[in-house]
DNA sequence: AAAGCTTTCAACCGCGTGGGT
DNA sequence: AACCCACGCGGTTGAAAGCTT
């Protein structure tokens, strides 16, 4: 919380907001409505920037703002949206109505940075040209799970492995290569490293599922059909990868 | 109880983008 | 094409609140 102050050489207010500011932007707003926010503060008889006021509205005022707590199903959202798509704050709060980017990133920085070293997990890039897709594989069967042997029972121990073409449904004639990270025994993170389409990464899945006696398929069609991650797949011919966790359950958030 | 440290989160700043001229 | 302006975004800051010693 800033201390209110005067800027000296324009005059204008900053710092924390007062009661009567918040009322004062309201009432104006729900009124004339958002027309043009430089201007907007002197007609509402506010000493505030436009700026100050748009981001006053946009973060704190604004009607169905969700205050409180995340929940987990938010936290996951988040953590997972982040795989996919970096720090596009505003891209990630589009996926949680009432939630803003502002403190979408605060909770970020406070609360789920800290899985990813955790985990030793690398940011995804902030290039907007990377269209990689990421999921999360939840299996129903924890127990289960847990009681796998510790190195999933497929041969990944190569970091890069290459699988002719055979291997993907509708790729021709080119090789697809899967680059692998095992984060640990219990999560792996594999990016495919040319165009592969939903129907291929499903093959892929069905070849290599270390759980393909838990009903995975199930699991498999949920994930693929999680409101979340389809609009990754509307581009057939983006590259994908996808990371495959159990965290989630056993640690619990 | 008090001082010092850490965490939280509202708010600020700078920069990029897009539309208008 | 070049400039201006408004807006939106993401990184950063800093005061208050909370916690620890």
């Amino acid at each position: 919380m800033r201390t209110p102050t005067s800027d000296i050489k324009t005059g204008l207010k900053k710092g924390s907001w007062s009661r009567e500011e918040d009322q004062m932007l309201i009432s104006y707003i729900s009124r004339y409505g958002i027309w043009n926010w430089s201007q907007m503060p002197r007609f509402a008889g506010l000493s505030r920037s436009g700026k100050s006021c748009r981001l006053r509205w946009m973060n704190y005022l604004k009607p169905n703002i969700k205050r409180g707590n995340f929940s987990k199903e938010e936290e996951d959202i988040i953590f997972h949206s982040h795989l996919l798509l970096g720090n596009r704050w505003a891209a990630i709060a589009s996926r949680l109505p009432g939630r803003t980017d502002n403190e979408i990133k605060n909770h970020w920085h406070a609360h789920l940075k800290k899985r990813l070293t955790d985990h030793n997990m690398v940011p995804k890039t902030t290039n907007q040209n990377d269209k990689r897709t990421s999921m999360t594989f939840k299996p129903d069967n924890v127990e289960e799970i847990l009681q796998q042997p510790a190195n999933h029972n497929y041969d990944i121990s190569e970091s890069c492995l290459t699988f002719e073409d055979d291997i993907f449904s509708s790729s021709s004639s080119t090789t697809t290569s899967i680059e692998h990270h095992q984060i640990d025994n219990r999560a792996d993170y594999f990016d495919l490293g040319s165009p592969g389409t939903v129907d291929d990464l499903q093959y892929f899945w069905q070849q290599l599922c270390p759980f393909e006696n838990l009903e995975l398929e199930n699991n498999h069609l949920d994930m693929l059909s999680n409101p979340i991650f389809q609009d990754s797949f509307d581009d057939p011919n983006s590259p994908c990868s996808f990371y495959i966790s159990d965290y989630d359950i056993i640690q619990g958030f």
